[in-house]
DNA sequence: GCGCGAGGTCACAGTTCTGTGACACAGAAG
DNA sequence: CTTCTGTGTCACAGAACTGTGACCTCGCGC
């Protein structure tokens, strides 16, 4: 079961507890207050998962709070609201807010909208591109081939990085050379050539047949996957 | 405006008609299928940036549709339907969907829905990070502070993307150790500090009185922007 | 203030990385 | 086939990186 750490902002002390309670039986570990100046300190001091945001609150409202903490960090945030209409939608998404949801709402329904949007999160954060057996792991800079490491130097992974990042297309030397020497060199030399060498010895399974970084005479070198 | 690539799956076609003109006039560019099979193979050839997708389909449902794209690609899903019940919504979001929108619909709330999702999915994919003046860069793998490029040595970046990672949080030594040198080193050695002091010599204006890395007596170090 | 332990700083040697040039090789053109 | 151009391969020297140990400094408890 996954726990998120929710900071819920509610000042109807019934439905916060309520709330509180439901989340917290979903397997959540929350965190409830009362105003929005509370929750942007505890925002501040403690990065929360999730944050589930009542519109209507004494001082800062909630469409405003949800406004700062969106300077302070991308963290997902639901807007919760008993109003409505249409315009509230539209102005609280377009304050950053991740969605919006309209009060009374069954404790499953925000459930599912919670691990709907932390989901979400995950898998567009993710720091691994995988290309078959090829797993590229841009938070740890590791590569791995077929569940092995393998070592590739920094001028190797930021070329492999170049190269994957347009997937299916040809990149000329010039174009790698600035991209990932950025000094103007010398268009004639094996730098290119022998960096892709290197890389093709570290994952071609056969070297002299690439499966992954195809040579297009004439043009450059281009990353598509098997 | 931006303009996003929007595949419009519903049946009825007065619906289908009128969102695609709104969300048309809203920016968009939209391609829009009756059919479940059709949206499907569309997925595949063409990989929309976000598909919106009517639960009552003739052949395969709504709900269907969703997982199997959600077995091709992790492509953003609004599902659209005119039953709005509880256990509907749950049963969608559970099947991959990113929102779950009840008919009828305004266009322009359907409009912000689709931003925020969009905007959600860009800022966590994004491949810079920043804190003030210091931007990492994961996709170029390089780090700029104030505009001028600053030159990090793969450990230090590697060292710099762990501390990032975890912001505001303490990191001891030897899960630094362990994640950024992954061998189970002497605890005792000034191998992390040595690193940290290269890093900070680098990216913060006066070494002495860090700004982003603070050390915290007896326990680690902490990344916190300023 | 004193002493202690934790962290900062530094220089250096061993290691790794990297750009270069020479040459081999392959594919296209004639 | 011959020639020509573009790419693959390799070894090597210079450059960069990194871990280590010695020593210095700071903060804290006494």
């Amino acid at each position: 079961m996954r726990v998120a750490g929710i900071l819920l902002v509610e000042d109807d002390p019934s439905v916060r507890t309520g709330l509180e309670l439901a989340l917290t039986r979903q397997g959540h570990s929350v965190t409830a207050y009362a105003t929005g100046e509370e929750a942007l300190d505890h925002v501040r001091a403690r990065r929360p998962e999730i944050v589930i945001l009542d519109v209507m609150l004494p001082g800062i409202d909630g469409v405003e709070v949800c406004r700062r903490i969106r300077r302070l960090d991308s963290l997902p945030i639901i807007l919760l609201t008993a109003r409505g209409d249409d315009l509230d939608i539209v102005v609280g998404l377009e304050a950053g807010a991740d969605d919006y949801v309209v009060k009374p709402v069954e404790p499953r329904v925000l459930d599912a909208r919670i691990r709907a949007v932390l989901r979400r999160l995950e898998s567009a954060s993710a720091d691994r591109i995988s290309f078959g057996d090829l797993v590229i792991d841009r938070g740890a800079l590791k590569v791995t081939l077929a569940n092995r490491e393998i070592h590739l130097t920094p001028t190797e992974l930021r070329l492999l990085l170049e190269l994957v990042r347009h997937p299916g297309q040809v990149l000329n030397r010039r174009y790698l050379l600035r991209a990932v020497w950025d000094h103007n060199h010398v268009a004639d030399s094996r730098l290119v050539d022998a960096c892709v060498q290197r890389i093709r010895a570290k994952i071609e399974p056969v070297p002299a047949e690439p499966v992954f970084i195809h040579t297009v005479r004439g043009f450059g070198y281009r990353f598509s996957p098997p």
